[in-house]
DNA sequence: AGAATAGTGTCTTTTAGACAGTATAGG
DNA sequence: CCTATACTGTCTAAAAGACACTATTCT
C-alpha cells in the first residue's frame, strides 16, 4: 500500500508523454518489403498493414503500430510522417488523423502516454517510388531507421504540410540495400491476419478499419490506392478490397462517373488481350498526393456528402 | 536571432502539455445560467453553447471552451466530464471524442499545447436536474468552479466512465446561489453568434458543429437533447435545430419510425389544446446517459449506418 | 471465330420528398 | 361548431440493385 503510493508519487511529477502511431493501408506491400511468411488462405485481394517490432520494454519483440514520441518542434502530422517514412522509407499518399487514445491503464506502472492515431494510404504510385531513407538516417547508417523512439530531427520553420511532403520527398536520399536489409524489425501484415499487437494497438488497427470501410470515407480516398491514371474496374477492385464482397461492374460504373470527379484522360489500356479500357484520373488531383494536416483535414467532397 | 533560438531552447526541455476542451450543445441554456445579453434577431431554435473566460495569460479576458490540463492519473474522458462539470455544474447526457490540435504554432511562445477535444450534449434531462458542485469545489467556496486550471483531482481507483458518471452525479452537493452567482465567468452563447475565442477554439466549434450536422451523427443522438420520453414533433424539432431548415412532420415521422429505435411508451400528451400526441423512448436506453468513453466509443447504431 | 473484359440499356425495388386528407383533443 | 396539431395515404422523382445485351480488342 505504502509502496504502490510511493511509485505514484514519483509518476505524479512525469508529464504525460505525447507519441503518433499511424495504420497505414496499401493493397500490396512494396517489393523490398518483408512480408508475413504464414499462408493466405483465400487469394481475395487484401489490405496491408506494416508493422514494427518493438526492441526495448515494454512489449519488447512484440509487433507494434508505426510511430513515436512527438519532438517538441513538430507538428503532429509531421510526426506521423516522420514515423511512416522511417518505417516504409516512403511517403503515404493520404494522412488523416482517427482517434486520440490516452487512458491511464494502457502503460499501468510507466509514464502516462497519450498517443494520437493517423491513419494513412500508400498507393502504387507510393509503393513504385525508389525507396528513399531521410538525410539523417543516411549520414547515420550504423543506427539506420529503427531508431525511431529518441530520435528528433532538428527545427524547422513552418510550413504548410504540402511543402513538407514535398520537400521530404525530393530530398531524401537513396537507401542502400544494406540499409534496407537492416530493417529486419519492420513488416508488412495482412490486415485480417494480424499478429498480437503491443499496448491497444489492436483497437487502433479495429478503429482505422471501421473509419476506411464508411462509406463517406472510402468513396473519397479509393483511387488514392492506385496509381495516377486507372480504369473503372481497378477502382473496383479497390472498393471490392475494402468491402471484402464483390460489387456489380455495370452499377458501380455508374455510381462512380456520376460523382463527377472522375476525368477521362482519353488514353486506353493496350495488351490486355480483350477489349481496352478508358484511363480516368482524380479531379483536381493532377501531381502532388494531399495529406490532410490541420484540425480541419476533411475534404471538401466528405462536407458535402455530411 | 540569438534571442529566439534561445528562448526556443529552453521549450525543448518542456514537454508538451496535454489539455482537453469541449463543445457542449444545447437546446437552450440551463435555467441559472448567465446568457449572451446580444438580440437574437430570428426567434428560431438554436443551439447554445457554453463559453469561459480566460482569467489569466494567453488570451486573458477572452472566452474559451470549457477544459483544462489532464492529470497524471486522470483519463482523457474525465478530465473531460471533470471541467464541463465544473462550467456547468451538471454531467453531460452524450460525450465523444472530436479530434486533437497540436500545431506547434497554436501557443507559439509558451510550452507546446496539444488539446484534445471533445464534443457533448446536454438534453433537457441533465439540465432540469439541480446543479451541483464537486465536493472540493463546495469546500472551498471561495475560488468556487472558476479555478480550473490546476487543480488536480486526488487519485482514484480505475472505474468504468458509467460508473464515474454515476458516482459524479449522486455525490455531488448542491451548489449554494452564491457559488452559483460566482461564476461570472461562465455564460452560454448561441452557436451562431459566438463571441471571439482564445486559442483556436473557433476551429474546435467548427469542426464540432460540422460533425454534429452529419447525419449519422444527429440521427443517433438528436434524441437526447430531449427528456426520456418526447413526441415526434419534439424530435423533430430538435433535427430542424441541427439543421437550420424545416423538415416535413409526415416524412419525418416514417423514416424516424423506420429507424426502430423508437419505443411507442403508450402514453399521450395532454392538455394540449389540440389532438394528443404518442410519447415515446429510445431504444435500450431507459435511464441511463450514455458517455462516450474509450478509444472505440462508436455506439452500434454508428456502426450499422457505415 | 472465340475468349475475355469494357461498356450500355432497361427493368424492378427502395427511398426521399411533396402534399392532400383524416383524426382527435381543447376551447 | 372551430382551431390546431397528430397522424395516414398516395403520388412522384430519384437512387440502388439485378441482369441481359452490345462493343472491341487480342489470340
Amino acid at each position: 500500500m505504502e509502496f504502490s503510493r510511493a511509485s505514484a508519487n514519483e509518476r505524479r511529477f512525469l508529464p504525460p508523454a505525447v507519441a503518433v502511431s499511424s495504420v497505414a493501408f496499401a493493397l500490396s506491400p512494396p517489393a523490398e518489403a518483408r512480408k508475413d511468411s504464414r499462408e493466405l488462405v483465400d487469394t481475395a485481394v487484401t489490405l496491408w498493414i506494416p508493422l514494427v517490432r518493438r526492441t526495448r520494454p515494454p512489449f519488447e519483440g512484440i509487433w507494434a503500430l508505426p510511430g513515436g514520441p512527438i519532438p517538441w518542434d513538430e507538428a503532429l502530422v509531421d510526426t506521423a510522417l516522420r514515423t511512416l517514412h522511417a518505417a516504409v522509407h516512403r511517403a503515404p499518399g493520404y494522412l488523416e488523423q482517427l482517434y486520440s487514445f490516452g487512458s491511464i491503464e494502457r502503460s499501468a506502472q510507466a509514464q502516462r502516454l497519450v498517443t494520437i492515431a493517423y491513419w494513412a494510404l500508400y498507393g502504387e504510385r507510393e509503393l513504385a517510388q525508389v525507396p528513399s531513407l531521410p538525410e539523417r538516417a543516411a549520414a547515420n547508417p550504423g543506427h539506420g531507421s529503427t531508431r525511431r523512439w529518441d530520435d528528433p530531427e532538428p527545427p524547422q520553420p513552418p510550413q504548410t504540410s504540402a511543402e513538407r511532403l514535398q520537400q521530404r520527398t525530393t530530398q531524401a536520399t537513396l537507401a542502400s540495400v544494406d540499409s534496407l536489409d537492416a530493417d529486419r524489425n519492420v513488416a508488412w501484415f495482412s490486415a485480417d491476419r494480424l499478429p498480437e499487437l503491443a499496448f491497444d494497438h489492436a483497437d487502433i488497427v479495429a478503429t482505422a478499419l471501421w473509419r476506411l470501410r464508411s462509406k463517406t470515407e472510402y468513396s473519397a480516398v479509393a483511387h488514392r490506392f492506385l496509381g495516377p491514371t486507372f480504369t473503372l474496374a481497378q477502382l473496383r477492385v479497390v472498393h471490392e478490397a475494402i468491402l471484402g464482397e464483390p460489387v456489380d461492374p455495370a452499377n458501380f460504373r455508374r455510381q462512380a462517373l456520376a460523382q463527377g470527379n472522375l476525368i477521362d484522360t482519353g488514353d486506353t489500356t493496350t495488351g490486355t488481350g480483350h477489349r481496352p479500357a478508358r484511363l480516368y484520373r482524380f479531379r483536381s488531383d493532377p501531381e502532388a498526393p494531399e495529406v490532410g494536416a490541420g484540425p480541419l483535414a476533411f475534404t471538401s467532397e466528405q462536407r458535402k456528402s455530411a
